[in-house]
DNA sequence: TTGAAAGCGCTAACAC
DNA sequence: GTGTTAGCGCTTTCAA
């Protein structure tokens, strides 16, 4: 029995021996290897998605999403996590070169030197959530970043907040750079200031959104009202809020990027921009298997997801405002 | 220039024309391939992390638990979700196979299904939180799931519970298994009664959480505690709470398995059993790396790790002690 | 139908 | 130091 006739018969072509070709492949516990087969044929059935941090229920919703997509077109989904480190991002990039046959992309900062692995690489890539500077040739599945900072910016306006924080997440990120932007563009179209202290950047972490909190608190006069441009930063705050002893709307209204499935349960509930997750991931891993699947020379297509406002119990109008009212009805 | 030159060179090794083949290298952006080195050395210096659910909170710990110990090993993490389905547990341990050098893997099931494909990869594994039945042959490293249970049932006890409901994790799981057998277990110790209609067995998912948490509440009567043998299911049965309107711990204590980051700020904060997440990610991975380090042959080997409970807000004596006790005080 | 041969991209042993 | 050769495990012509 030769090596290539197992090879049609394993293929499921007809052969003469096969009752005793499958004897051999079940006493001999034989596998094919994958690895051998994807040298030969340059296919892996494989698609790589490489996010900044497994451990954010945004990420992990998108997984969700991009594998209802993959599943259905026979690919399989390897999980990478970079924890926001180009370095990694680096090493992990050049380790699955050729390993797979596609690339779903969130990285670790929008500075451009990642793009050479990416070229080298071979592979399609999709950028998800985060692209790089100057980004033309590469597929990308973005949301209006900027636009849901605002939205958030300008309920607390219309609340009647004046002074209002911001964590931003890195500025070297889409995301941080463009929450940030739109944080800031709402606020000086409504002519409302914003000092220096009033601004700060923490790295889209737990631990750096309870910090950069406590920072915003100790501000003179701290601000009424906080935006934390990601979950796991809100989450952060929140505990420091919860530590400081902060009644929330009370005394200071709190707005969230990105829901948390606790988000409703929590008392109060959590006010937050909200976007369409799952499908964020969807759509990426069906750009790329449309790459797979032969459009690989269409041009690179931007797609931009709308965000929305949940309004939920954690903002209210600022407590200026809320005792003014009670004084003038106590007035009354 | 020849390719054994070439090779040498990439490994470090003196040669001639450095600068030519360094210039050559630029100039084609040729980058060797990890897959045709990995069929030559049989060594991909990749590790397989397999999880039924990549967003359940405790798997993220785990990764980073494990992660932190394979990176100092030169090793990187490929996680796969096997979305609580055996058929893509099989499916995705088969591509797997000869492409990492060990895997460590929570199954989906505890039956032995699994065993034939885990001996087909050559690779070792070690099983994480979850085992196969009769294991006896590979590595694992366990948590106390009975144990746990049973402080939960014992602190409900211990405050005068005489109701007491179970939400169940699939009962083909170690976890799933081993929490019910350890509740159940408490309870009958303690004498106490537990009717069908108090253990609903669920799925580990906040969905399946939900509507056990509703079937429990149209039990007559119903149960005036809950223990939720899962974080997701926790939230899910939360959820219920939240929609029927029961106030916890006032009417309905409760309790889940495996803390969240935001157990702490709900209001009232959640009673749960904890235990070292990061560290038996940790474990599992020091573990597969002592077999890939050349201890192949060295016997099987089982960690068991410690529950503890974390006693918070969610938790109170039942409202017929608090009743009967303010009738007293009034009736003093 | 089937086996022999070539080759995917790389590395290690061998001779030069 | 360098090139040649062989081979990792598979698939795919090409003859037979």
């Amino acid at each position: 029995v030769s090596a290539s006739s197992v090879s049609r018969f394993l293929r499921g072509e007809r052969v003469r021996n096969a009752a005793v070709i499958q004897q051999a492949i079940d006493e001999l516990r034989f596998r094919p290897s994958p690895l051998a087969r994807s040298l030969k044929s340059g296919i892996t059935h494989l698609i790589a998605l490489v996010v900044p941090d497994v451990s954010n229920p945004f990420f992990a919703e998108v997984v969700k999403g991009s594998e209802a997509v993959s599943r259905r077109a026979g690919y399989n989904i390897l999980l990478v996590n970079t924890d926001e480190s180009v370095e990694r991002e680096h090493e992990l990039l050049a380790a699955l070169s050729g390993r797979v046959d596609g690339i779903i992309l969130a990285p670790a900062t929008e500075r451009a030197e990642a793009v050479a692995d990416l070229r080298g690489t071979g592979a399609p890539i999709v950028f998800l959530d985060r692209e790089l500077h100057g980004n033309e040739d590469f597929d990308c599945v973005l949301v209006d970043n900027a636009g849901g900072a605002r939205l958030a910016a300008e309920h607390l306006i219309a609340l009647g907040h004046k002074r209002i924080g911001l964590i931003s997440g890195p500025i070297d990120t889409t995301p941080g750079r463009g929450r940030h932007e739109g944080f800031v563009d709402a606020l000086e179209q409504a002519e409302i200031e914003l000092p220096p202290s009033y601004v700060q950047i923490a790295d889209f972490r737990e631990q750096g959104g309870y910090q950069a909190a406590l920072r915003l608190l100790a501000a003179e006069p701290p601000p009424s009202a906080i935006f934390a441009a990601n979950n796991l930063m809100a989450i952060g705050a929140l505990r420091a809020l919860a530590t400081v002893g902060v009644a929330t709307p009370d005394e200071l209204s709190f707005v969230g990027f990105d829901d948390l499935k606790l988000a409703e349960l929590l008392k109060p509930s959590l006010t937050v921009v909200s976007r369409p997750t799952e499908e964020q991931g969807a759509l990426a891993m069906r750009l790329l298997l449309d790459r797979l699947g032969g459009n690989e020379d269409v041009a690179a297509r931007r797609i931009m997801l709308e965000t929305q406002l949940t309004v939920r119990g954690s903002t209210a109008a600022p407590p200026e405002l809320l005792r003014s009212a009670s004084t003038r009805t106590a007035a009354v």
